[in-house]
DNA sequence: ATTTAATTTAACCAAATGGTTAAAAAAGTT
DNA sequence: AACTTTTTTAACCATTTGGTTAAATTAAAT
């Protein structure tokens, strides 16, 4: 962002600073709800300094929305395009997915709000990036349906099903506690054993 | 919120215009994002007429999710407080949620993101409402697990499962088009047959 | 016809907000 | 020491936005 003479480019440089204050300020507010005077001030610095690093609140926004999807999109393709056996790579994929989640619990609900409403940013920030190649895994569930080893399933709804139980209950925590009358301590615990309940409860479905 | 002495109290009466109004641009857009001149645009009307009614923007939203959450809530409720036998119970709940869903795409994605950024107005607004008693329905599932009708899990995973795979797929729609890479059109088809896969896939994780 | 309520118009206000600027101070580099 | 970069301060600007007000108009009720 700028030239960087005798800048430390560690993790406490200034830019680093905005931009770790810019990533939780947005993720947890959105593009509306964030203000620059909030992020300046949670960066420890002031308005005029974050101008001069971020020239907009637009391009802080792009920052955070590239870094943001640079996350989330390999993890998808890792469980599309590796090639271990299906039970494993499911096995796998909810462990890696509900474990990334649980330390960071505002992306999801950042990503998808965000998507909506300021698709332009978006797109432009994941196109180049190379999207997962969704036909590695069609064709290998397709195939443990052919040799009976699992249920017939449609791929994609397979995946999306997996996606769905690990993401939501994040998702929609304030919901589910209402609803399932759950106490802070209680929905803790819940989101505790996820990955084992989805596990069985996925490979349970696919059972021939 | 007004006398009304020579109005008529029908879906087109003003208040129930800006009402209307109000919920399509709150809805989409969020508390932050809604402009309260947008909303008296939409409405055919005028800024000072949207005070008149409602007297400012906190009361309108207020208004709005009390009539969002007076929907959703009960719909949950029937689920898990009816009678009926568990399989035809879930069947009809997949049935009956995915049908809402499909008619109101963006209520979910508005209640889930509102309720992180403004949980006060949602906690008022639910709180007077019967929430859900889900014993009645633990108790069910628990009682199939112990006669043999179903293999074992634990009933809050089950309804989280079940909800999960109702709710996401509206809610990621853009990112799942994204990652999978489908058309509108394959979109719309994906989540025309979903009522369906959802049910069998539940069904067959539950056989013993 | 008189009164009351509903609606519009249009100007206006205050606060918040994104962004700028200029000058000075601090710190680092040479 | 001379020079450059980084950071602060603080005032300032333009726009947006929620909200108000007052007066005029329209429509309905009596």
């Amino acid at each position: 962002m700028v030239k960087k003479v005798h800048q430390d480019t560690d993790a406490d440089s200034t830019e680093q600073k905005i931009f770790d204050a810019a990533h939780e300020v947005f993720t947890q507010k959105g593009m509306d709800g964030a203000k620059m005077q909030e992020i300046a001030d949670r960066a420890g610095i002031n308005k005029a300094l974050l101008h001069y690093y971020y020239r907009s609140k637009e391009k802080l926004y792009e920052a955070v929305v590239r870094a943001v999807l640079s996350r989330a999109v390999p993890a998808v393709r890792q469980l599309m395009e590796s090639e271990l056996p299906l039970e494993e790579k499911i096995r796998q994929f909810i462990d890696l997915y509900i474990g990334i989640i649980s330390r960071n619990t505002f992306v999801p609900l950042f990503i998808i709000s965000e998507i909506n409403k300021h698709p332009d940013h978006f797109i432009e920030a994941i196109l180049p990036k190379e999207l997962p190649q969704p036909e590695v895994f069609y064709a290998q569930v397709n195939d443990a349906v052919a040799t009976g080893q699992i249920r017939p399933i449609a791929p994609q709804h397979l995946i999306v099903n997996v996606i769905s139980m690990c993401i939501f209950p994040f998702l929609g925590k304030p919901l589910l506690r209402m609803f399932l009358g759950m106490s802070a301590e209680e929905m803790r615990a819940f989101l505790d054993v996820r990955k084992k309940e989805v596990t069985d409860f996925v490979l349970a479905a696919l059972r021939p």
